[in-house]
Parts: C-alpha cells; sequence; structure tokens
DNA sequence: AAAACGGGGGC
DNA sequence: GCCCCAGTTTT
C-alpha cells in the first residue's frame, strides 16, 4: 500500500506492541498465555459474538470447567451450557449452536477441529474471522483475521482502502510481510479497544498519531 | 433510557 | 450488498 514500507510498518509494530505492554485488558495475548486449543479458540470465538472480551474469556473458562472437547461438549446439555456462558449474552442461541458445532465435529470430523480453511468455513457460525483466527492461533498457519477493529483501524492508518472485511483481508495480504499476519490482529484489536475506538479516536496522546494519515478525523466507515 | 459489545447467514 | 439476529453490561 502507497506510502507503508516495511520499515514503517515495522515501526508501527514496535510501537503497538509497546501500547499493548501499557493495557490492561488485552485479548489475544491472554488467549494464548492459556495455550488454548483449536477448539477453544472456536468456542470462544461464538461466545465472542456482541460481547466484550473480558466478559468473552471470563464465560470461555467457566464453560471449559465443564467441557474442553467436543466430545465433551457435545454431551452437555444445552441449558448447562447456557448456564456457563451466562453473562455473555445470547446465551440460549451460542449454547445451541456451541452444542451443533460439537456434534457436527464429532460426527464428521472424528472429533477435532479441520485445520484447513475450506473445511473450517463449512462449519456453521464460522465464518472469514472465526476460520482465520483458528487458522493463525490454534494452528500456526499464517492468516489474516479481521474483525471490526481491524477493518477499522487498517483502512484509518491507509494499511488498505477497502469497505469491507474481506477486502481489507485481501488487501492486506497483498504486501503485509508474512510474519505480521498472525500478530498483526491482537496488535490492532488491542489497540482499538483501548484507544483507537471507532466514533473517538483519542488522537491526542496517541502513540502512532505521526503514522497516521488521518488524524482527528472521527468519521470512519 | 440509551449505548456498547460484532460476526454469520439468508436472500 | 442489505437486512436480520439476540441479551447482558455499562453509562
Amino acid at each position: 500500500m502507497r506510502g507503508w514500507t516495511e520499515e514503517r510498518i515495522r515501526d508501527l509494530v514496535s510501537r503497538l506492541e509497546t501500547f499493548r505492554e501499557g493495557c490492561r485488558v488485552t485479548t489475544l495475548a491472554e488467549v494464548e498465555r492459556e495455550s488454548r486449543s483449536p477448539f477453544q479458540l472456536l468456542v470462544s470465538c461464538i461466545i465472542s459474538l456482541r460481547t466484550k472480551d473480558e466478559v468473552t474469556n471470563a464465560a470461555s473458562r467457566r464453560l471449559f470447567q465443564l467441557a474442553q472437547t467436543p466430545q465433551a461438549l457435545a454431551k452437555l446439555k444445552p441449558v448447562e451450557i447456557a448456564k456457563a456462558i451466562y453473562p455473555a449474552g445470547f446465551y440460549r442461541t451460542k449454547a445451541a449452536q456451541l452444542q451443533q458445532l460439537a456434534s457436527l465435529l464429532c460426527a464428521e470430523h472424528n472429533g477435532a477441529v479441520p485445520a484447513n480453511e475450506r473445511d473450517l468455513l463449512r462449519l456453521p457460525g464460522v465464518g472469514r474471522k472465526t476460520a482465520n483466527l483458528v487458522l493463525g492461533l490454534g494452528f500456526g498457519v499464517p492468516a489474516i483475521c479481521v474483525d471490526t477493529h481491524v477493518h477499522r483501524i487498517s483502512n484509518r492508518l491507509g494499511l488498505v482502502s477497502s469497505t469491507s472485511p474481506k477486502e481489507t483481508e485481501q488487501q492486506l495480504a497483498r504486501w503485509l510481510p508474512r510474519d505480521l499476519w498472525i500478530p498483526i490482529n491482537d496488535l490492532l484489536v488491542t489497540f482499538g479497544q483501548n484507544r483507537c475506538h471507532p466514533t473517538s479516536p483519542r488522537c491526542s496522546g496517541c502513540p502512532v498519531t505521526d503514522l497516521c494519515p488521518r488524524v482527528g478525523v472521527t468519521r470512519h466507515r
């Protein structure tokens, strides 16, 4: 992307890493510390729907006390799942979805999470964001996980110029150094949650204003 | 009372 | 591409 040399993106990443160290709430860093399995990542993704990350993490941990594998989860009653994840909201829908997913994995994938994008995307409730997160963090396969934070901030910073998450993913894949594909998600998500908010970016005091072409612009797609 | 929390699916 | 979906927590 125009203006983004390798040196510049490395500088950005380095500063976002420093920024993250000062954040109370981080996302994937926390997940990584807990060494979650691909299945657990998948479950967390589904719980995270319309739910704050702190709440998602707490709900996930409670559910994992009951079941850590598709086999175990498939045996739980939906009401037990719902109870475990309750504060995350939409608990009945999510419970049904989680159980359906666990059962399907047992029935059609020998109780394992598939390690390729095509099969992941066929699972109910799994789209590009979830599939790429599981591929990246769960299996170590270079994949760019684009959620709303990554989409918004990639556009603000001019890393891409796109109107959809899918387009953002494609544009990033075109030039972003491959070793950054996995870590870029957590860096931008943490930055997005703690500073570069959707409607109020708080540019004053931002650690990367000098790299940002849209300082002070508060309206974004 | 209102806002924030976001991705997948169906068409 | 556009619309729909579903509840809790925070302000």
